[in-house]
DNA sequence: GATTTGATGTGAAACAAATCACAAAACACG
DNA sequence: CGTGTTTTGTGATTTGTTTCACATCAAATC
């Protein structure tokens, strides 16, 4: 049954990625160990939060010695399938699509875009090192690159089309760059990306904080004239 | 003072976003009057969230009588700031800035890119009807259109730096593409889209579905096998 | 080896968000 | 005009998340 899954991602999910980054970072400039408040520093969490976050998936450290970087990556390599490899598919090699097939930084994160796909057969001729196909080629290219995630960038008109197309073969999560909603199998897992209200939640937030400082600057100015 | 500012975005403000589309949308369609439960089916929620939304950013409809559509899209028009032309600027023209320079949607949602920088002399004769400036004529140009908001794309290694000089130069809100916490004053609004993460999440709740499935097998097996 | 110290890990408490449930309003229809 | 019906708007309740508080452990110190 076809229906809109609204799929959240949890904050705690994406705190673990902080960490992650932040250890990755430390144990290049050389360190070894770090607390619980080592990275709450680095990431702007409470020390309560980032122990939290880790029991929440499992992961433990050292009473008293914090945690061993190369042990607590290695834990959430395997616990976040970090480690493996992931091979990706992207459909629509328009700018957005283009961009994001040269995305260096998801390759060396073991996420290997195998194949790009288009409509249009003229952007078959662009390369960017992965080769872009035609649609009728999506099956033999999931198949035998057992692709399991696909990223969609694709204009919102045929996005609900292509979400369709790849779950009939066998895709079983998709990150949405279209901004519309898509109805998928609640087995289905949606991660919506919409860059528009992106922006706009950060315009309304500037907007909502002019206005607080407004008031500030008035209370500030009243309280001067008051004494 | 330079601090990380965890500015997490409400979800309720995610859901206001997602019913405005669908208002654009069935306003196309020709339907003038929408009930709390349209919306909601619309968009994959209860039709109480949608009124506790509604109630949150003090919109109102009609009782019984249901919200007119044109007259709801105004409110939301008026109270997000979605009607007044918002200029924004664009900092790195590596691939992904290119895209967004490129990208249609933010003109159709009243967010014109004034313009774009980088700091490679090169870039700047790319045109994609925008402008391209060196870094130099920043100031200039946010004074001039009196930006209040930004959108990094430039590597990592030079993200904080880029962010230092937009808020020294009056911008209050930035909306980041580079995988790295910015660390900026407590007023300054930071909205981070991190690529990687969207993918690396979907793959993850891909594979702990994946597992659950599994074990759903196995129990359908055992119960085959019992009865 | 006993004692102090410092950090983890996790129930309990506080807080926030979502859902429920219903009073209040407005329209429909007799 | 009164009664029934429908939908909003919002307190009350439940559920989920974050913060607090401390028992537990392991290292450091004496």
């Amino acid at each position: 049954m076809k229906q809109i899954t609204k799929h959240v991602i949890k904050n705690s999910l994406k705190r673990i990625f902080l960490y992650r980054a932040s250890l990755v970072r430390l144990k290049m400039m050389g360190v070894e160990k770090v607390f619980s408040y080592t990275l709450a520093n680095e990431t702007g969490v409470t020390s309560d939060q980032v122990r939290k976050d880790f029991s929440e998936y499992n992961i433990k450290g050292n009473k008293r010695g914090g945690y061993d970087i190369n042990d607590l990556l290695e834990k959430m390599e395997n616990i976040f399938h970090l480690n493996k490899d992931h091979n990706i598919v992207l459909i629509g090699m328009g700018n957005m699509g283009l961009a994001l097939s040269k995305y260096s930084k998801f390759v060396q994160h073991n996420m290997n875009v195998v194949a790009t796909f288009d409509i249009d057969p003229f952007k078959q001729k662009m390369r960017s090192g992965i080769p872009v196909y035609s649609m009728s080629r999506l099956k033999e290219i999931i198949d035998r690159f057992r692709v399991k995630v696909a990223i969609i960038a694709v204009p919102e008109i045929s996005a609900q089309e292509v979400a369709d197309e790849l779950i009939r073969h066998g895709i079983m999560g998709i990150v949405n760059f279209a901004p519309v909603l898509l109805k998928v199998p609640p087995d289905v897992i949606i991660n919506n990306v919409n860059l528009c209200d992106e922006l706009e939640s950060v315009i309304y937030y500037v907007h909502k904080l002019m206005k607080v400082d407004g008031l500030k600057n008035i209370e500030l100015l009243y309280r001067d004239m008051k004494y």
